[in-house]
DNA sequence: GATGAATGAGCTTTCATTCAT
DNA sequence: AATGAATGAAAGCTCATTCAT
C-alpha cells in the first residue's frame, strides 16, 4: 500500500471514529462518514471493504495508540505507585483531549459485540493495550509492590474503574473535571492491588 | 391497566430484554420480539408505543429489580466488609443466572445513549439501583468503615469493576467462573474504599 | 332499526364528519372516531360495517341536509333573482356555521373518488341536493328569468363558484368574511344565468 | 444538479402525477410510483426526500405549466372577451389532453391540505397560475371591459366554475365533451364579470 | 350491544453495498 | 482512484377489521 493510501485510510478512520463515538455505530451511516471525509461513498469502499471492517480497524488503531502511551510509562524508571498514577493520568487526559477514543472503546467496541465477534475474538483487537497493562501488573508483582492475584481480576478493576468514571463524566453527573479524580482513584487502585 | 395487561407487558419486557442483551438494540427487530412473545407485531404497539420506549421501560425494570436485591442486603445487620462481599456476590449471581440483565445494563443502556437520551437523563432510569449503592456507601462512612470521599469516585470503582469483570466473562477470557472471583474482588474493593 | 340505534348512528356520523373534514379521510382513524364518540372501536362496527360505508352515509346525510334547506327556498314565492341570493346566502351561512359540512363535500367527497366509486356513482349520493338546484334552474327558465342552457353548465357555475369561494376562505386568503360576498356573487351568478 | 438528474426528476414527477391524479394521494404508494418509473424504491429517495415533498414539487410544476399557457394568452392582443374564451379553451384542452394535471389540482392539491400545509401556505405553490389570472382580470378592468370588484370574487368564479365542470366531466355526468361547453361557459363568465 | 386486545398486511423510509462511468 | 446513481432488503410503525369475552 502506498503512503498516500495509508494517510487517506487514517483520515477516514479519524472521521469515522468521531462520528461513531458521537452518534453510535448504527446511527452513523456510510454517507455520513464519506461526507465528513469529503470523499464519495463509492471511493470509501476502495479503502475499507465494509462498515464492520472499518469499525474493527478503528479499534485496533485505538489500541495501538493507547498501548503506545502505556509503553512509555512502563519504560519509565519510577515506582509502581507512581506508574499507577501516571496510567490513570494518561487515561483521563486522553478522555479529555480525545474523548472519541475512550468513548469508542466504551460505547462502540464493548457494546456492539455482533460487529466485532468475527475477527476480534477475545481481546485480539485490543491486545497492544492489554499487553501493556499486563506488563505493568507483572512488573509490579515482581517488584513486590503488587499482590499476586488473577490478572483479570486486577485488569477488570483497572479498566472497569477508569471506564466507569469516564462514563459518569459523559453523563454529566460528575461534579468535577476528571483530572481532579486522579489522586483519589489512583490511590484506590493502588490500595486495592498492593500487597 | 388490568392485571392481565400488566402481566403481558412484563412478558414482552422479559423477551425483549433477552433479545436486546444477546443481539444488541439495533440488531433486534420488533418482529423478532413479537415472535419471541408469540404475539403479532401490531399488538406489541398496544403495550409499548415505540421500540425506544420499550428499551427505557426495561432499564427501569432492571434497576428496580437490582435495587430491590441491594436493599435486602443494606437492611441486613452485618459489617460493611460483609455487605461489600454480599453485593459482589449478588451481582455475580445475577450475572450468572440472569445474564441478560447485566448485559442489558452494560451493552444496551450504557452504550446506546441516543436511545436513552430523552427520558433517562442523568441516572433517572436507574435511580433505584444507584440509591442503594449510595446508602451502602454512606452507612459505611458513618460507621467509620469506609473512607470519606467523593461518592462517584467510589461508585465508579464499584460498578466499573463489577461491570468490567462481567464483560471479561462475556468475552470468554476469564479462566474461572465469576463466583470464584467474589473473594478477590470484594477484598480489592473493600481494601480500596476502607479507611 | 330502533330510534336509539338511529340516534347513535347520527352521533357517530357527526363526529366522523368533523374529523374527516378537519384531518382528511385517510388521516382520520377509526380509533380517532371511536374515542370522539366515546365508544369502543368494536362497537362502531355494529353501526357501520366499514370506514368507506361510513363515509358514504355521511355524504348522503349532508346532501339531505342541504337539499332540505334548498327546498325551503325553492318553495318560497320570490323572484328568481332573490332565490339566487338566498341560495348563496344559505350556502355561505352553512359554510360559516357548519364548516365541516361544506369541507366534507369539497375535500372528502369530491376528492377521494376511490372511496365513493362504488355506491355513489354519478351523483347518486348527493341527488337530493342536485335535484333542488335543478328545480331552481328549471323554474327560473320556465318563468323566463334564466337563459335556457345545458343544466350542467349552469350547475357547474353555481357549485363551482360557491365551492371555490369557500375554499379560498379556508385558505385564509379572502380579505373579508364570506357573508360580505353574498351580493357580489349572487349578482355575478344571476348576471351569468339570466336571459 | 446535472441535466440528466433534472430529466429524471421530471420523469418521476410525470409518473407520480398520473398515479396521484388517478388513484389519490394516499392510495398511491411509493412502490407504485417507482415501478411506474421503472426505478427502485430506494433510488426514488435520491430525487425526492419524501412523498410529501414530491407532491409539493408536482403542484409547483403544474402551476408553472398552466401559468405559462396563460401568459401566452395574456400577451396576445385580443379583446377581453376573446381572452376569456381562450382561457376557458386552454383549460378544457388541458383537461382533455392532460387530465391528470387538472385532476391533480382539484383532487390532490385542493383536498389533502395536511400534505401541503407546510411549504405551500396561501397560494405559494400555485402563484404562477394565480398571478396570470390576476393579470387577466386587472387588464380587463383597466380596459373598461370588466367590472371592478374584489379579485377573489372573480377568481373564485373563474376557477370554481372551470373546476366544477371538469369535475362533472370526470364523474361522467356531462352529456357532451368539454370543448362543446367552451362557448356557453365563457359567455357566462364574461357576462358575469363584464361591466 | 359493548369492549378492546389481537391480527397482519402494508405503508414510508433507510442504508450498506455495488457498479457503470 | 474516484464518483454518486442505483439497488433492494429490511426496518419501525399504522390501522381497518375481527373476535373472544
Amino acid at each position: 500500500m502506498t503512503d498516500k493510501k495509508q494517510i487517506k485510510k487514517e483520515q477516514i478512520m479519524q472521521c469515522a471514529l468521531e462520528l461513531f463515538a458521537t452518534k453510535g455505530f448504527y446511527s452513523t451511516t456510510i454517507p455520513d462518514i464519506a461526507s465528513s471525509v469529503k470523499m464519495s461513498v463509492g471511493n470509501m469502499y476502495n479503502y475499507f471493504k465494509s462498515k464492520d471492517i472499518l469499525a474493527k480497524e478503528i479499534i485496533k488503531y485505538i489500541s495501538k495508540y493507547l498501548g503506545h502511551k502505556l509503553r512509555e510509562i512502563n519504560e519509565q524508571d519510577v515506582s509502581t505507585k507512581e506508574k499507577t498514577k501516571r496510567i490513570v493520568e494518561i487515561y483521563f487526559k486522553t478522555a479529555s483531549l480525545k474523548p472519541e477514543m475512550i468513548d469508542y472503546f466504551l460505547r462502540i467496541y464493548l457494546s456492539n459485540r455482533e460487529v466485532f465477534s468475527q475477527g476480534c475474538e477475545g481481546m485480539l483487537c485490543v491486545n497492544e493495550f492489554v499487553t501493556e497493562i499486563m506488563i505493568y501488573f507483572e512488573e509490579g508483582v515482581k517488584k513486590g509492590d503488587l499482590r499476586e492475584q488473577d490478572f483479570f481480576s486486577a485488569f477488570g478493576l483497572f479498566m472497569g474503574y477508569l471506564g466507569g468514571m469516564v462514563f459518569l463524566k459523559g453523563e454529566n453527573i460528575l461534579p468535577k473535571e476528571l483530572n481532579n479524580y486522579v489522586d483519589d482513584i489512583s490511590f484506590n487502585i493502588y490500595k486495592a492491588l498492593s500487597v
